[in-house]
DNA sequence: ACTGGAATTAGAGAAATTCTAGGCCATTGA
DNA sequence: TCAATGGCCTAGAATTTCTCTAATTCCAGT
């Protein structure tokens, strides 16, 4: 990972009132690093795997901690395909998903490729939050 | 529920290749009976509370089987919001969802009011099975 | 370096869903 | 109508995913 990058995922880090410890450092090296600005939907049991893989010794409940952590710092967000199965994406700014349903694959749909006609009045009280487009998509073949 | 829809209840059922058994249309009579065209969004836990509740003796197992089963038969549309939070819906025309965080509960949205711009094409070799649009909204107060 | 509060850990625990093996029941054909 | 057949249902165990807990370790400020 840069360098640059480096220094900024500390900061983000300190900004989101996070300590830039061990684990976490690592498991946002893990995320953001190398292949910069790759697209990644990870499982916690897949990032997990990596960092022990890559030496790290980190546990499970530390994943799911930081993942949540990050999610809720805007680093990551999550994304529900299946009841049991939840990806975290490292691209954050606004867009949607293809979901592979045979190979449990995700790929992004920038927002410019799907934009909404027209977006609904939320009932009373509410604001939306968030708009969450899921394309289901079969793999014949 | 009317006599109508409970003949058509069967007749999709043998269409589909499901026995009309006991269970099964005890579970659609509680899915869309009565309350007739009340939309519902039901999770496998709940359909098996009403289900004890109303006297009918069904197995949390058989209620997740049947669930799924209809969803095949596309009695029912799973959506699924939250990891460990998913629901089975009587609506199975093009529609989306508005959902509430807080109260965990899911609202349809016709789809006359939230269309697409415009559908990305899908990566060769895959056609798209389905849209999933959900917005969440946070209940501010 | 020392210390207090935060973070991490292993393992237990929880929650949702699926599996299994055996018994039951709806359908079919005689 | 009745028995046979094959699908269906059940309880409970198992699995999977995620969360909690209590003890230990580590980071930040002095």
């Amino acid at each position: 990972m840069a360098e640059r990058k480096y220094r900024e995922l500390i900061e983000q880090l300190k900004t989101a009132g996070l300590r830039p410890t061990r684990q976490r450092l690592a498991l946002g090296r893990l995320l953001y690093g190398e292949n910069g600005d790759m697209e990644r939907h990870v499982t916690a049991e897949q990032l997990h795997a990596e960092a022990m893989s890559a030496g790290v010794r980190v546990s499970l409940a530390t994943v799911y901690n930081t993942l949540h952590q990050f999610t809720e710092a805007k680093l990551l967000r999550e994304v529900v395909v299946e009841p049991g199965r939840s990806y975290f994406d490292t691209n954050v700014d606004d867009h949607h998903h293809f979901y592979f349903e045979q190979s449990g694959r995700l790929q992004d749909i920038p927002s410019e490729e799907l934009e909404l006609k027209s977006m609904p009045e939320p009932p009373a009280g509410g604001r939306i939050r968030r708009v969450d487009v899921i394309l289901r998509v079969d793999e014949e073949g």
